[in-house]
DNA sequence: CGATTGATTGAGCTTTGTCAAAAGCGGTGG
DNA sequence: CCACCGCTTTTGACAAAGCTCAATCAATCG
């Protein structure tokens, strides 16, 4: 399972916001069904591909009523609930490949706000046109029953970051934790830029945005990794899984 | 939202493990596409109910594939991971009426042990023996999918706990998570019994034993909750809440 | 090119973890 | 029924880690 992936030049860095193909995205299965076969150039009505995203910009508010769940195509979203002090609690980060909005489906509306962190695209899975009558429909429910499982899957190996006690660990497994997800989708994932702000990465570490400077400063002098601003090179893995107790599937 | 409580007799307690009604479980949409109607009393053999599970006892291996969901009838379970100095991490609790072992469907097989932190029972949904044919098998689809979509949420609502800052706020956050959960079973939440041990609850929420200890105590010298061994009483919900910063829905 | 925002660095202080000991609790067997 | 043993929980003292505040530095954007 090694990364057979063929990196743009890593000097110029690697594109802003790298795009996942379709093959390696959580919707493949259920794209497979809604096209009959394997291939990306197909549009169905269900499924709107490859919709452009600003920075900043949500997908949908908090209480509107479910209708789409969602497929980072490029870029980085994030979901976050607001606290009583205008504070941004950040949930979740999405990158290429990964789904949101499922959730939504069992209270019919959306939880929780979810915002692109970098200008990006997503590809939307229309659930109100899904034809029950058509032979067709069992397949799509059982895709989209595998889409989350996986879902429950994911969101279970990251909530294992933050309870982590110390923030060595935290920060640890939190890059590794993004590593491993840019790699499952054939992105590279040993020299990527992070488009979380730092503190976003504290929110959702729970730890103080100086912390995550000075552990990522300590890090580097330690010759674990490489970072300057949002870009990230990790030097070693097997250093940063020995610090993180988080055994990732790389 | 003062305790509002009438409470059985504290002395002689609680029932040490609850148990959930039928209509107040997240299997029940389930149930009923399986019968047929909304009586808890026909028995098909692709849901067997009440199954009896003693202490220390785990449904399922890592690694072994896939074939049932459980939904805890009664008792309070726990999915953990090992780490290589043999502590066992927590991931999640179960109470009556939730649901596990849905994550297992993607990869088709079980990530994670799951055992009981007292003696309980679970209701076993087979997967295998779904019939394919069936005209309710559409049906039954849709309502797993909307389970799923519940459990993705109930995932995400925990991994909140986590990561606050500071210890007091995942303490707080804890109890009312737990009291909350208990409440939409329709299972008293603010006189309740801890199945877990103070070990089990600092592994989850990634502090030290002592510090669970050392909040207790203070949030009972604060008049917030009386906590006796593994017996807690709420008192003081919205002073509980103000210190979580999160807003159950109770 | 300033102005604004985000990131880093430093110093002091609070919180929390660690270690060790005491207390409580549950079960066992005399 | 009580005494004993092992385990969990609590408590205390100390050390370490991380938070807060404040200042500096860097980057971004009109």
């Amino acid at each position: 399972m090694m990364c057979h992936f063929k990196s743009i030049p890593t000097a110029s860095g690697v594109a802003p916001c790298s795009e996942v193909a379709c093959a390696n995205c959580d919707f493949f299965d259920v794209l497979e069904v809604i096209e009959g076969n394997a291939d990306c150039q197909f549009i169905n009505p269900m499924l709107k591909k490859r919709q452009k995203i600003s920075k900043g910009e949500s997908l949908f508010r908090i209480g509107q009523p479910f209708y789409a769940a969602y497929a980072v195509k490029s870029g980085t979203f994030m979901s976050y609930r607001l606290l009583d002090n205008g504070e941004e609690q950040v949930l979740r980060f999405y990158l290429p490949g990964e789904v949101f909005g499922m959730d939504a489906i069992a209270s019919d509306q959306y939880e929780y706000v979810t915002k692109a962190l970098e200008p990006g695209s997503v590809c939307e899975l229309h659930f109100g046109q899904m034809g029950k009558g058509s032979d067709s429909y069992v397949d799509l429910q059982s895709s989209l029953i595998r889409v989350m499982g996986s879902q429950i899957g994911q969101v279970q190996q990251q909530s294992l970051l933050a309870s982590r006690p110390s923030a060595d660990e935290r920060v640890a497994a939190f890059l590794l934790d993004l590593s491993s997800r840019l790699n499952r989708r054939q992105i590279e994932h040993l020299d990527f830029r992070m488009a979380m702000s730092r503190q976003q990465i504290a929110s959702y570490l729970g730890i103080a945005i100086e912390t995550v400077s000075r552990v990522l400063k300590r890090f580097q002098q330690q010759g674990l990794l490489e970072v300057s601003g949002k870009r990230v090179s990790l030097l070693d893995v097997d250093g940063l899984q020995a610090i993180a107790h988080i055994p990732l599937k790389v």
